[in-house]
DNA sequence: GTCTATATTGTGATAGAC
DNA sequence: GTCTATCACAATATAGAC
């Protein structure tokens, strides 16, 4: 055990870590979504952490104070990218027709460059009630923004629906049921990934194609289930 | 510290633990369950297992040998209760109408009981790839006619949407597709439940009334989709 | 800001009495 | 079979040199 530890080369050369400009905090945040995503946050350990970013146990503290706190950083950096993008598309003044396809192609697109996002975001949300909060507070926008936001969505969702319901156009379906649906469709393949691939015995290729079609179909499948 | 322990009251009057008959087992697996669905695999502590059960921490090492194998027999019967049943609805011999239905209320009847199984199953899944082999091996039943029944189901899907989409009366959709949303539609809720209930502002009976309506109106939402 | 070393606590697991 | 007591180590967090 006591081997003359006092010899030891100096770390001159260092393995892993860059020259470290001030980007360290970026460097830390991207290795944590990586951990936490693939892990999730109950069996993420600092310490893989430090070793994907290229620096000490210790600068995790520095930078962000307790496993806890990166934790809440990174959550907040995951939902930013989840729930702006398609509230700000399903509140746009556009016929729903445009809007469903938007929202599935940014879906897609979003998730196909994040795929481990969805399930991590939901294994917070299940496993971590205090996770809650921070969809009524701010995500990376105000979050007041945010809220009215996300009623006005579902309210210009219902009008819509059941506007073109009294034409006889579509049949009624609430604007709860019809959110849930899309969001459903969009990102429950990503969150149940391995399981999918498994049973339908994708491969990576397979996967690749998969979405592609999906990508392509979705859209007519939801606003054809919409039809009267 | 050291006060006289040896006067203390024997432990005649169990403040939890009912007499304990040969169920000590079961016992201890439905807390398990509870506690694991409760805060994911990595997140479950043995002690709170243990106290969910009434009995002491060794007794969980000894009926279980370790946590690893006692989160291996909580998602077996997990997966016991999520797969069989579909699996089985699926490959009947009956119209796609009726099947679809059959799955809907079969899901969504199964997880108003189990509602964090999904979590839990997903989140295994993602973050623990040695439980995939589970998929594939038995799930309760034998494993071959397992993986047969799955392969059985998705190639009679695409037999009867082919047929049906022959006649023009459906539009082409592949049985990967298809079995993909279906499950998104059912099992996607239960998942994304404290997201969702946050988001549409549903309390408690809220979420009952939510899928009230979604039972009933979700066949009739996916079959329409598929309409030519 | 970044490191090494260490303190401190949490947690799975075992030994052994009853 | 069930308990108490304890071990061994893993993991978060801090102190302090540079």
């Amino acid at each position: 055990m006591a081997t003359t530890k006092k010899t030891r080369a100096r770390p001159t050369n260092r393995p892993v870590a860059p020259p470290a400009d001030g980007a360290t905090e970026r460097r830390i945040l991207d290795a944590a979504r990586r951990v936490f995503t693939a892990r999730g946050s109950a069996g993420a350990r600092m310490q893989e952490i430090a070793a994907e970013a290229g620096v000490n146990q210790a600068l995790l503290h520095y930078y962000f104070r307790s496993k806890e706190l990166l934790a809440h950083a990174v959550f907040k950096e995951a939902a930013g990218k989840l729930f702006p993008g398609v509230l700000r598309i399903l509140s746009a003044d556009v016929p729903l027709e445009t809007r469903v396809e938007q929202v599935v192609h940014h879906y897609i697109d979003t998730l196909r460059e994040h795929p481990f996002l969805p399930g991590f975001v939901l294994g917070e949300l299940s496993f971590n009630p205090d996770r809650l909060a921070m969809l009524t507070e701010g995500m990376g926008i105000a979050g007041a923004a945010q809220v009215a936001r996300r009623g006005q969505a579902c309210a210009r969702l219902d009008a819509e629906i059941a506007r073109r319901a009294a034409t006889g156009e579509f049949r009624r379906i609430s604007g709860e049921q019809f959110v849930t649906n899309l969001a459903a469709l969009c990102v429950f393949p990503f969150a149940a990934r391995p399981m999918l691939a498994t049973m339908l015995q994708l491969d990576a290729t397979g996967w690749e194609r998969f979405l592609d079609t999906r990508r392509v179909e979705l859209p007519s499948f939801i606003l054809n289930s919409l039809r009267a």
